[in-house]
RNA sequence: GGAGGUGUGGCCGAGUGGACAAUGGCAGCAGACUGUAAAUCUGCCGGGCUUCGCCCUACGGAGGUUCGAAUCCUCCCGCCUCCA
């Protein structure tokens, strides 16, 4: 099934400039931005998330930031039905829908289609991690090796996250994870999307991301993690997993210098980088533009790329 | 000048006669990924090959002891600390 409106989508390893190009084509094309960055649909992150601003968020509308509080837990099936419907609307008032973001799976839960799997059950979930620590993992694999032998020969042994996932999915709907996402691959319900991608040369990122980091921390960040520690948001809520705001947190309760909280922000936003990349790399249909000039210099590419998929005669 | 210590692969840092091309971490590279995804996980990482194995060069330098040395001895060089 292919949607006949299209729908353009940004994405990019963090720190390419994905936003200001959203932004740049939202405003020449009578856009709206829907957010596909798993982290600032959260209120209260916004420093660290390098969240629009204010401003920028005056000047066109966005979808799924600001959607959820710190404690409260985020997924790709999630995302992709609020995007969904986000884009739906945009469509319906005859507004470019423009996807913005660097979470892989949530992009691709999004226009492929993810299984319809139980979103899991927190008692189940939690009685799982108490065995994880009383028994062990390796226990854990072999009881998924009885339970869905396909998923425990696919994960690696030490994946705990996936493991525990799997575990939880077969026993809350009494039918193996292998078996769900056979039923629903990826691709069963694709939604037709210009896709556009940023690149960056490693070395030029790299710099890039450090120079981010060293802005978010002048800009505040570190005020903004204490603000919400004062709040009462606890240290181990979803959303301090982010990248920066985990080692932030930590300077902030004293365990570690700025320096070094600094320092690690820095090195984990370039390992995610290059995962992204990694992801996006295989990813079809996408076309990457550079970007490390301004965005002047290549807008008018993107622009013309964007309206060759039709949009010329919707929007131009 | 005297005493003690130290020198390890790009960096940090273990190893103190064989199982060592050398634990671990960092940096780097590659990859996986179906509801925590900014998460979670995996592989490579001295050089060269016919890469589940083989060969070469390696633990500051040169000699030596030994069947065998990063590990012991001698001398030399560099660095550090203390005493003068």
């Amino acid at each position: 099934m292919t949607s006949p409106v299209p729908t353009v989508a940004i994405t990019g390893a963090t720190a390419t400039g994905k936003s200001a190009l959203a932004l740049a084509l939202a405003e020449r094309l009578g856009g709206e931005i829907v957010n596909a960055d798993a982290l600032q649909a959260y209120r209260g992150l916004d420093i660290g998330t390098a969240k629009p601003s204010p401003d920028e968020r005056r000047r066109v509308p966005h979808h799924l930031v600001d959607i959820l509080e710190p404690d409260e837990r985020y997924s790709a099936g999630e995302f992709a039905r609020r995007a969904a419907e986000a884009i739906a609307d945009i469509r319906g008032r005859g507004r470019l829908p423009i996807v913005v973001g660097g979470s892989g799976l949530y992009l691709r839960a999004l226009f492929e289609g993810i299984s319809p799997v139980p979103s899991g059950d927190p008692e189940t979930r939690e009685a799982l991690r108490r065995r994880l620590e009383e028994e062990g993992l390796p226990a854990l694999v072999a009881e998924l090796r009885r339970l869905d032998p396909a998923t425990a020969a696919r994960l690696a042994p030490g994946d705990t996250q996936r493991v525990l996932r799997a575990l939880e999915v077969a026993q809350v709907s009494g039918k193996p994870l292998s078996t769900w996402i056979t039923q629903q691959p990826f691709g069963t319900q694709r939604i037709a999307a210009r896709r556009v991608g940023l690149t960056l040369p490693r070395a030029i990122l790299y710099d890039r991301i450090a120079r981010r980091v060293a802005r978010m921390v002048q800009g505040g960040w570190v005020e903004e993690v204490a603000g919400l520690l004062a709040q009462g948001v606890s240290p181990g809520v979803p959303a301090f997993q982010a990248i920066g705001y985990r080692q932030i947190v930590r300077h902030v309760q004293g365990e570690w210098s700025l320096e070094q909280a600094v320092g690690e922000t820095v090195r984990e936003t370039r390992r995610f980088a290059k995962r992204q990349e990694t992801w996006f790399r295989k990813e079809p249909d996408i076309a990457w533009f550079p970007a490390q000039n301004d965005l002047e210099d290549y807008f008018s590419d993107v622009f013309e790329h964007v309206k060759q998929s039709g949009l010329g005669r919707a929007y131009g």
